[in-house]
DNA sequence: TATGAATGAGCTTTCATTCAT
DNA sequence: CATGAATGAAAGCTCATTCAT
């Protein structure tokens, strides 16, 4: 039996698809991969289990595509930064971009915290990430470079700069750790990174 | 009926329990929580599978044992390093530092992985890793201290500090990205860490 | 609502019946009634899963219909030769009608396979086949009759004759047994057959 | 993960295995493979769904072990006769065959029905059967041999005789044709046969 | 205590059939 | 008439957990 995924083509049928694909990612985002089946995403996206299997392979397949769609949006959301990033502006320019960060990390903590998990877990996954990863930090070394900041190690630079501010936005966000001070926490990872550049 | 765990006092008893924490971490780590089932535990720690449930309230139960037992072994040896850190062959002890953490990694790279998932998708997972790393970051305080260095915000520091090394021996580890190179790399965490102190 | 079926009487429609019954019967053929489903008939048969059910209750009629139409040129050929069946010529014409029989079977081995798979499991099918056989039963009487060849026992010798080629050419299609000659065992059943009836 | 198919070694867990196997053969042989489900198997042996895939990789496996348990009782009782099958008595033994295989059909005559269409539609039923029929004509030719009979084609002409009994015995279970005298007919086989061996 | 057979809810997936367009 | 998207019951199968011995 040939399997067969849909493609579909009448205006409906692509919103359906998108339905499933919406639903099904936020169900795996808000509760996990494991805690979320078939049913409860057709339940939720308001369409029957079997349209499910017409448009995607399996579950996972759902979560891949949602992956796709809305991996960006939360993960990368500085891939559409039009930050003038330059030198002479470098401290406000990372502030602003620590502040959109946190900020759109808020949004959605558990989607953050799930897909996480699942880079760790999933192959897959593992590689979406850390394409687009890379991809980030091309951006950000191409910023530097339009700069005239040439560097001999712009790139293991721009990586620790990266891992700094991950690092420090999780703290915020989930501030697991008491008697942390996270304006003075933010003002030494900025000047931390300044003096990376210097 | 009360369910009862029994907390075994016999030596053998013992032995048993121990064998299913191993056998049941051991394949968690290796191949995944949802991709192990308690047959192959029972069947790996050379007991049936009635006993299991004698010891453990439930298959996550196992985990999180196994969790204290090992967890320690595999996140965090630096709780154990007697190093010697101090301000003046800082240097030497953060490479030194650094080396042991990497070598450990390597020794388990499913192991971390896969917990890993988990800290992000299980709270009481990540309420254990936050707590051992808030006795870490503490441990790491108090030797600065020892060493006589004071600092207003050592606390953000040596958290600052730990993320930067913990970034690092993940890049060396699992190097994602190609034209990384990582003793470049180690050079500029190292003396990044020596410049936060200053 | 009554369910209408509807006998196509347009030029195009009863072609688009044609092909269905046609598609349908031949994957059922080739994969079994059960490894096949309507919408890869109706994809064979270049029409849309929705038409299906206009022209057929259910699956089951499409395959009924295919059998009443193919059903005949399948296994029962003999009812179209006009074999010049005469006692005289005997041992030639049953060499001829084994001849026959055994290249229309070879022509859709599967075919054959299947449907007799669905003549012991279906009585709709088994009556139908039933009564193909009883025709040409009387059909080969009506020969012998023809050539004034009267027996008291015609049916019952003409059913094991019709028993005897069945089973000869059965053997000589699937040969499911080694160290058999069929030459030899051939001439057995022709010899066998010409003593039926003397 | 392996799948484990559990021999089972309790004197109960046997019993249990033998009642899925007879549960599953009887409503298999009773309303055909594909209208029994594994719940009603279940059901029917009192058992769970769960322990059925224990013991069993799947449904088909159920049937196979069902066929390899009864095939022989349903399909080749002779292989047990001690039929003293001899030239001199020749008719006397085949008359009692035919009677035994008739009898023994009656008893079970969906289950022969299912079976057989299994036989056309699956290549392991069909091989299995072919092997048991197989056994049953070496069988038949030793008491040939034994009984100082010597034939060039014995072989040949064993096989005809297995076709001559079978179509015969159907004839009288299904009797499909009307008109027919079964007493003749057997006659009329039977002197067949012997003129066969003559 | 220890065994491993047994349970059954729960999951994924298929597909004949219907229905909105 | 025709389309093909949609339905949803039904099936096979898994596995954490319980229970009889």
């Amino acid at each position: 039996m040939e399997e067969v995924i849909r493609e579909p083509k009448q205006k409906r049928a692509i919103e359906k698809k998108e339905k499933i694909i919406d639903a099904g990612f936020e169900l795996i985002c808000e509760n996990g991969y494991h805690n979320t089946n078939t049913a409860e995403i057709a339940k939720k996206a308001g369409v029957s289990t079997g349209i499910v299997y017409q448009y995607f392979k399996d579950k996972y397949d759902i979560f891949m595509e949602g992956l796709e769609k809305y991996g960006d949006e939360i993960f990368f959301p500085m891939l559409k930064f039009d930050t003038n990033l330059n030198i002479d502006n470098l401290e406000s320019s990372l502030r602003k971009m620590i502040k959109e960060y946190i900020n759109n990390h808020k949004v959605s903590k558990t989607a953050h915290e799930e897909i996480t998990a699942m880079i760790h877990s999933n192959h897959d996954v593992a590689d979406y990430f850390y394409k687009r990863e890379l991809l980030m930090t091309e951006a950000i070394k191409e910023m530097f470079i339009k700069n005239n900041f040439e560097d001999k190690h712009l790139n293991e630079k721009v990586h620790i700069m990266i891992g700094l501010i991950d690092n420090l936005c999780h703290e915020v966000i989930y501030h697991k750790h008491d008697n942390m001070n996270y304006d003075v926490m933010t003002d030494i990872v900025i000047n931390n990174i300044i003096n990376l550049f210097k």
